[in-house]
DNA sequence: CATCTGATG
DNA sequence: CATCAGATG
């Protein structure tokens, strides 16, 4: 009998929960719960596969994913590992895992990846995550600075050739309460950690970066002038950033393309009717400009309030 | 495609959780739900119909059903409103609706009842509730006295010839922190305000009062000694109550009657290996033992860790 | 284990 | 309109 139907922007979903009476053990109803969370799929039928290549017509070898998955444990409970099998990149950056380390279940491995984490003090806020194939040569957490530190919102993985950042940066609220910090304290912050990083390797920095950084960006530039993330302040922080010798690999690829957004709110079916926002970037040293390939943002992929992003590059 | 199968002891229904992609406005889905709500039972092929009489043979004429229905929003959900019309009761008390009057649900009306609320000053906590087919000549909320009256427990409607009083009574809680508070002060002030009212017409008094009097009441009594519930002040509370002139009318009943209870935890599959309490009970003046006709307990009623008991009388 | 709220986005 | 936590039972 069918008793209740709610509406949700993850239309290819149907969660069909049944009250078993049976006296199941509590590993029987992990066991049940993790062969249906690989069973489930948020990406059946999508095919991601995608031809590109540099300027110079080299084709890419690296393909790294970032997604903000809105908690991690409702989105392996929607299927959200298919993705990792289905997209394939060789990097996936997570954001907004909601989930202390010691809390993450079981099967958030993923054969032939290795995972990192980071995850704040206050339980069930904010959090980062890594999956890589390539074993990196050294992994770190943070800025290196205290008051930056407590909410696992960066983590650095270096590789041969280039340093991959991945994070989340904190959303100035509503009301704007903590634009102060946001702008004049970790933006600043930030940006000096990846100059830093810059001088030794070049750098791919991605995650959501909670900025819409110009008009173009998001759907009603001009209502939002004082909401969290499309404020003077968070806009000059990103403007400051790409100064120093970066650039936003999407909007490099496409300066006129409109309607692109990453984020869309979960309040009145935004998502359907496309009023949305673009927080999730790959910011990219300068230097690596040249093994550009392609940035696709996977729009269609359900199961967050953001979407993946897709970049593919041709590294030396 | 199944995501995701949850056990819980409500185990014929199943919850069809779609998300639609339609672009609804909040008054459709309001009223998508209110028909789902109506549309969906938890009595649904059960029979209620009884046949009693009390010992001189005379057929009841009031039928009094009392359910903590733990949460009337999430019991709305499930179906809970067919339960009245299926029982279809003279009276109806209802406790733990967890749920401020003014947030109470339109459809909560039920046609050919009156209904009457009162609910805790902290939200989603305690309340109770009275649906009547007859319009009582009075109604009143608390006991008068204001350090018990902030939450909602206890409803009282004055009929021709008794008075109705529904109760949810304190919970003493984990490691019995409101064990004084609940023995001391309420039982006692609660055992006045009866037996004020019995002086003027004989009292019904009926709802979860937190407390398994006797060990054939619950199913572990020696292992519940010291679980709120059962200690030696709770138990001593009702019984000094019934010494004031009451008769607890399933025990009056059903003297001897092992493993019939009104709750189950929803911890450990409780209530599929009948591992309950009896919580919920109708108290009556002394007088009215002659008018009692039966008092069934359904305990096959899902829909919350509680099931409804009713009350047959046949009175003057 | 299931109900709520309240913070957060 | 989602996530998760924490209180309460």
């Amino acid at each position: 009998k069918i008793l209740l139907i709610y509406s949700n922007p993850v239309s290819r979903i149907k969660r069909f929960l049944t009250w078993s009476p049976a006296k199941k053990s509590k590993a029987d109803k992990t066991e049940a719960k993790t062969k249906l969370r690989k069973e489930a799929s948020l990406t059946d039928g999508m095919d991601f596969s995608h031809d590109c290549q540099t300027k110079d017509g080299r084709k890419p070898n690296w393909k790294i994913a970032s997604w903000n998955i809105n908690g991690i444990r409702a989105w392996m409970d929607k299927g959200g590992l298919s993705y990792i099998k289905d997209e394939n990149p060789d990097i996936l950056c997570v954001q907004e895992t909601k989930c202390a380390e010691a809390d993450l279940p079981d099967d958030v491995k993923v054969e032939g990846y290795h995972d990192y984490w980071s995850s704040a003090e206050q339980a069930g806020y904010a959090g980062t995550g890594i999956y890589s194939k390539t074993k990196p040569v050294n992994v770190t957490y943070g800025l290196g600075i205290k008051k930056h530190d407590q909410e696992g919102r960066v983590i650095t993985a270096e590789y041969d050739n280039f340093y991959l950042v991945t994070s989340y940066v904190p959303n100035s609220g509503r009301g704007l309460p903590r634009l102060p910090y946001r702008s004049k304290q970790w933006d600043v912050d930030f940006r000096n950690y990846l100059n830093d990083l810059n001088k030794k390797k070049p750098v791919i920095m991605c995650g959501d970066l909670n900025v819409a950084h110009l008009e173009i960006d998001l759907a009603n530039p001009k209502t939002n002038k004082k909401t969290a993330g499309f404020t003077v302040e968070e806009r000059q922080g990103f403007t400051d950033l790409l100064a120093e010798g970066y650039i936003d690999s999407y909007r490099e690829l496409y300066p006129e393309t409109e309607g692109t957004y990453t984020f869309w709110t979960y309040m009145g079916n935004a998502r359907a009717k496309n009023v949305g926002w673009r927080l999730d970037y790959f910011v990219l040293s300068e230097k690596l400009k040249e093994d550009l390939c392609d940035n696709v943002i996977r729009k269609d992929v359900m199961g967050s309030d953001h979407c993946p992003i897709v970049l593919y590059m041709a590294m030396k």
